[in-house]
DNA sequence: TCTTTTTTGAAACATACATTCCAATTATAT
DNA sequence: ATATAATTGGAATGTATGTTTCAAAAAAGA
């Protein structure tokens, strides 16, 4: 008997990422996303909740992505070395094709909710601590098949790695030339390296 | 004849930048301005302008002051590799003292304003541009004086430098641990050491 | 003391915005 | 075809918030 949705979910999300992305949370107002999606707003409360239920709902989504990303890189690498080196590779991609200077849509997200919403605080901390195990788990093969040195353990480099990261991140907002980005990226995995 | 001021400038403006800070710049509301210095609106309106004024005039003094305290850092050093380190140890007292995660005033702007608002772009862009201009000086001393190595042009490795001051800005608004920041900024400043 | 100029207080304004309401519409299943 | 239940449209609501207004108060100099 029901009626059902006039719309595709997934363009509507993908929609309200873009705008998210590039306005802040605050920045984008639910007319914003009535405009651009092309819903009514009663459709959008009724399909995805309040403004910061969509929100959420991308942020986990935009994880997720990410996860899927970072451990499809891993399968391409022949060892654990190389598969931080795609990763990493990864990153640049995504800052580069940045155009606009968005950013990160996670880092955006810490830097302006975290400390105003205590749920999306934890949520970030726990996936920050995540993605340092991703690290130190990478590191650790790393090490014990001898591609990695140990003069450090593999969840201080999985530190190092995670801060490079938040700063390719942040500091390509402005800076989006992949040689400049590759180069930093080659001087922090060479802290790593065997041989020096 | 005019009567004067009833309040102290640098007060208002210290207690202006903690809620900007903690709350960011949509958080904080010319009410809670209002609330915390005790000043009456028309006051700050008066004496600072509106909204964005006031946050552009503490923004340019929060550059201002850090300007400050690098360059004074340098002067306590008796190389320039010694002066990053200062440097770098000096991020780090900042985000161990920074008890509430509230991260890097002008990281939080960037990351807020600068896609919002052009004038902030512009500003951010060059105090970024002008930052690592100053790690490109004190590397290129160093390199020349025999401290750092020349594997990479002084340029390159500012923007290392820059990219790891970064990353443990947001890094660290979760992560405080002295430990284990500094031996980020070990690993980092090991790949400009000339022995290794 | 008196004039001048600024500051100050409180209210008023004007919007912007998230959210809700309700009637009209529409697709589905019987 | 008809009943059913959800979707949809557009207006309405209530509130939060940046900014302005204007008269009263206050300080400083003549």
């Amino acid at each position: 008997m029901p009626r059902s949705e006039d719309f595709n979910r997934e363009n509507v999300l993908a929609k309200a990422r873009d705008l998210f992305w590039n306005k802040g949370y605050n920045g984008t107002t639910m007319s914003d996303l009535v405009h651009e999606t092309g819903l009514n707003r009663s459709s959008i409360y009724n399909s995805f909740g309040n403004k910061k239920a969509i929100y959420k709902t991308l942020l986990i989504q935009y994880q997720e992505e990410n996860e899927r990303i970072y451990t499809s890189a891993l399968i391409r690498a022949s060892n654990p070395l190389e598969g931080i080196h795609f990763v990493f590779e990864n990153f640049i991609e995504e800052i580069v094709k940045d155009t606009q200077g968005k950013g990160c849509f996670s880092i955006n997200c810490k830097v302006e909710l975290s400390r105003e919403d205590e749920s999306i605080k934890d949520y970030l901390e726990k996936m920050q601590e995540h993605r340092i195990e991703f690290f130190t788990g990478l590191v650790q093969e790393g090490q014990d098949a001898q591609f990695i040195n140990t003069n450090q353990t593999a969840l201080q480099y999985a530190y190092f790695l995670f801060c490079i990261f938040q700063g390719m991140r942040t500091t390509g907002m402005f800076v989006r030339n992949r040689d400049v980005l590759t180069q930093i990226v080659n001087n922090g995995l060479k802290v790593l390296s065997k041989d020096s």
